[in-house]
DNA sequence: GACGATACTATTAATTTGAAAGTAAGTCAC
DNA sequence: GTGACTTACTTTCAAATTAATAGTATCGTC
């Protein structure tokens, strides 16, 4: 057991908290992966300030999760879109996700189909190497410049 | 494409984000996992203000991802413990993590090991129906109380 | 030219967070 | 048995962030 500080300088956790660690923002990019790419959109569904909304789509914006895209000239009308880092940040979405059907369901809650052989959704974390659950055998963790 | 309110109500995302859906409490929570169980130790780990820890330790508790355990008696001291709801947030860490390392990397980051063969792991989403990474196959959202 | 849609900004109040110091219960060293 | 130290906080107050509401700018439609 260490008392060592896992700082956000070697942390990749941490590292990720920077640029996307509070509730809005991750909400913001779970509609954007729902579909949703326009500043009414967002705050329709989100019931947002709309000084949080954009603040919130400036950040994600600027740390190229999201990009604005010009979809009318007349009159000048932009909206967002998923850059590829955006994109990937699906599989944490679902993560999340699966914990709180897991330990905070109840009720109805959206369900997750695979749109082609109709089975539903039920994502894991795996070690691609091992292909074992996240969680199920020993970790160890090296500090970076350690054997 | 739809605009339509993805709530609270019925979203497991936003389920999971009302209850660690901070930076704090998701570090407190790496802290945790990576064997912290003392005020103290979380503290100078996080460089967090005594007020936000105690606050978040606490809300983290009454959620049940923590618990209070009273390791000595004289003088009374109590350590914070994951549950089974702690622990099995652990694939969400790692996703986050992964996807800092992957978009956010650069410079020397923490790296985890599987203890017993000692690869490195790479933590990846997968549908445990047809073990596709998530994100790689159409999908379909289906709402409460719709076909 | 009034009305509505879209994408914001401005203003101000309420809430949250952060920094610093203090407290309380007990241990340990001499 | 007194003074220093440890652990786990609480108190206080300033600073920053967030929320609520209203307003603005540009254009298109009727």
């Amino acid at each position: 057991m260490n008392d060592e500080n896992i700082s956000k300088d070697v942390c990749p956790i941490a590292r990720s908290l920077t640029f996307a660690g509070d509730a809005w923002s991750l909400l913001i990019l779970r509609d954007a992966h729902a579909g949703l790419t326009r500043f009414d959109q967002f705050r329709k569904s989100l019931g947002i300030a709309p000084t949080m909304l954009t603040r919130r789509l400036a950040t994600l914006t600027e740390e190229g999760l999201l990009e604005k895209q010009r979809y009318s000239e007349h009159p000048p009308r932009e909206e967002y879109l998923l850059t590829a880092a955006g994109r990937d940040f699906l599989p944490v979405l679902f993560m999340i996700g699966a914990w709180g059907r897991q330990y905070r369901g109840g009720g109805n809650l959206v369900r997750f189909f695979d749109a082609e052989n109709g089975t539903e959704i039920k994502a894991v974390a795996v070690d691609e190497v091992t292909g074992a659950k996240i969680g199920t055998r020993p970790i160890r963790t090296v500090m970076p410049n350690e054997s």
